[in-house]
DNA sequence: TCACAATCGTTAGCTATGAAATGATAATAA
DNA sequence: TTATTATCATTTCATAGCTAACGATTGTGA
């Protein structure tokens, strides 16, 4: 008789700790003494990047995906909403990716006519994004319901909850420089 | 003369709460009562994504970038490393990502030689991913760096708040099924 | 003034990612 | 048994995202 195989991967309890068998395997595999393995961040990492990935889905899908927007073009959009008109150069750093991911965004909303672009006067390297009338009209329609789903996923803390993980990650980021 | 423009776009105080500019902003652009606006589920959903970004890029260019692995990638070996054999299906629950992304990763990670795929000897629909000899020497050389990458990440935090996010965030994983 | 360096954005070439469609196999119902 | 349905994985096609290389513009020092 064939026993079902049970495979023990990033699994954490209720605390939000790894699971024993986990910590063993690895302990196994690494051939290092467990107690160098630091397992609190093991669970602080793990943990963030699953919600991360897991509001970004939630979102593209039930949210975003009417007008055919992904996470990072929607929050670039937003980034103008909010600006009107920003170079591309802070819109990276606003989104936290690179300048060519930039480029290929705002020309994938050009596309849509959602924002345009155009060199800067002064400085004729730098070029500068502007969000259109149709642009603020999606977002109108968006927003609202964009952040519906974020009152969602977070209604799950209390609002004392939900600002003590805001100031944590914040401390977080604001230590490496995210 | 010019006056510097400054543009507020999700910017946090300390707290992590969103700074007042930005809320009256929002409040213009949609018209609609400051009040109906979660802020504390904003910054929580912010600054949790951005962290995630933050220590993706980080982990790719200073670990991974050694072997030409993604953060999903190394993610995926990581499990094949655990479980030494699993299903295409199981893979994708456990990385969160689509059976697509699956069968792209793990054909990249066969080019590489770290893994092979196998068709299922009961159910010939199912096709088993198994790391291979070179796949666990790249993971025992790896996965110490990575492991001391996550420390640092966490390491802004005292133990006691690491667990404190960890509890938090994993209730928002559990209650939104990511 | 002119050469060199710094800065900005885009292009090129690659992997990653998802939705939708396809193909293959297994399970179920008539 | 056969037809239908369900389940897996892959392919297709599009966008996203990176690094590295490039082209254009500006700044700087001799």
């Amino acid at each position: 008789m064939k026993v079902k195989e049970v495979v023990t991967i990033h699994s954490f309890d209720e605390e939000g700790a790894l699971l024993p068998e986990e910590k063993e395997t690895i302990n196994r595999l690494t051939k290092l003494p467990m107690e160098s393995l630091d397992l609190d961040a093991i669970a602080v990492v793990t943990n963030v990047y699953r919600m991360a990935q897991g509001l970004k889905n939630k979102m593209e899908r039930e949210v975003l995906a009417d007008y055919g927007l992904s996470w990072t073009s929607f929050s670039m959009l937003y980034d103008l909403w909010i600006g009107d008109s920003i170079e591309t150069k802070k819109l990276a750093e606003l989104a936290g990716v690179t300048k060519p991911t930039v480029s290929n965004i705002t020309k994938t909303l050009e596309r849509k006519e959602l924002c345009y672009r155009k060199t800067g006067d002064r400085d004729r390297r730098a070029t500068y994004v502007t969000i259109t009338e149709k642009g603020r009209s999606v977002m109108e329609d968006l927003y609202p319901r964009f952040h519906q789903g974020e009152a969602e996923i977070a209604s799950g803390l209390s609002v004392a909850e939900q600002k003590q993980v805001s100031a944590l990650i914040r401390k977080v980021i604001k230590a490496n420089d995210f």
